[in-house]
DNA sequence: GGTAGTTTTTGAACATGTTCAAAAAGGTGC
DNA sequence: GCACCTTTTTGAACATGTTCAAAAACTACC
């Protein structure tokens, strides 16, 4: 069990860093496992496919931002200031590894994919990742109008990704543009929950809330476990 | 010049048949040709890739919703009409080609990719269809912000890409939610697009145009052509 | 209607993702 | 150390997207 796992984690590395440098589609499967000392089909026997790499990727991207915040969650207790981290995070775990996140949302982009992020197989890791906005929700001291609390760590997950979107077509300058979408789209998102709760924004109120509420996503959490 | 135009038809339809029959994966170049009655590399003689094949549809999907719009912005004035019917036929337009939608959007994931929607490529489709929500908002009777007004057109077409990828997503029995989705969204639009003219709007009103401006997606439009 | 040039078509060959039967390596109980 | 079983590795073979030199079909001109 000792070899073979160092032997998966070359693979993988190996992979991730060719990935990286050259792109999906130019990493030919024959050159990892060249690179990595092991026959052609060595690969297969510890992942799925070429795409599941991605996944394994987008695995130890969640766990990497999970580390990069740690303890952050348990002082701060501003809501823009605890979502402004966690998404910056996110973003600056990834930045290495761009051309992972590319292939990650060009699978995405197709809900028939398995190893999109919207996936039943990907439900669990999915979940893990809104758990942390229930987090962010959670432990702030902002106040949330009541039908809309539930939904958010969604929302904001959604929106996440959308960032890391943005993200994917940025060329500016490490990524500048992205941080200062960041940077404007976050105080947006605190200063309008605030004002959904104020008398003035009754008139939308009601409609956005069961806009909202209509179109929530299932992202898995009702399927058992 | 004749023939290969009907040769190239030809090719082109079965492998749209196919693909929103089987799907993009399992059609197989090898099998358009063959039922289309010609040698596998004849299809590279007309089209330069399988995916390029999504792109000509891309293309063709595009002349179909304008001939399905023919007319109507001629005589509709109502600025939420006129959106919510753009886009609608948008979708139905697409209804029968869903798998090519989604092959499409797999692409447009990728904005390395030349054949992404967002690619230098595509641009002058793109633009065109932007022109189409110049058109909305132009024929229409709402009053506008002045600076809003210009990068208008660009954001709703934006919109009706998002309403595309709900539409990829969406399971529902005909596709139901994703009209539903644009009965409620369209009129939201409008209305905040009322409400942002309204004094009450003031202090949202300068960020949320600042924002919208620096983001103002660049489609092309500075270009040559 | 034959010659020369162009357009179209062919099909074998190639690269790459993937499979799988067989071989090698590793582990366990005696 | 050996027999037996499991895990891991190999590499040839296969399917599919794609290329390309050669053949075929077509066109224009005399």
């Amino acid at each position: 069990m000792r070899k073979s796992e160092l032997t998966k984690q070359s693979l993988f590395r190996t992979a991730v860093e060719m990935i990286a440098r050259e792109g999906f589609e130019a990493t030919t499967m024959r050159a990892v496992a060249a690179k990595a000392g092991v026959a052609p089909g060595a690969i297969y026997y510890y992942f799925e496919s070429k795409e599941s790499l991605i996944q394994e990727y987008y695995r130890q991207s969640h766990a990497d931002h999970i580390k990069a915040l740690e303890g952050f969650l348990e002082t701060e207790t501003s809501f823009e200031k605890r979502l402004h981290r966690v998404v910056t995070s996110k973003i600056e775990v990834a930045l290495p590894y761009k051309n992972m996140a590319r292939a990650l949302f060009r699978i995405a982009g197709d809900p028939a994919s398995r190893l999109s992020p919207f996936s039943d197989e990907s439900r669990d890791l999915r979940l893990e990742a809104v758990k942390l906005f229930e987090e962010v929700v959670r432990g702030s001291d902002s106040k949330f109008h009541a039908e809309l609390a539930p939904m958010l760590p969604k929302y904001l997950w959604l929106y996440m990704m959308g960032v890391i979107l943005f993200w994917i077509y940025d060329k500016s300058e490490s990524s500048k543009n992205t941080f200062s979408f960041i940077d404007k789209t976050v105080p947006l998102i605190a200063s309008l929950n605030d004002t959904i709760m104020s008398p003035l924004a009754a008139p939308f109120r009601k409609k956005i809330i069961s806009l909202l509420k209509s179109f929530e996503p299932d992202l898995g959490e009702k399927a058992g476990a």
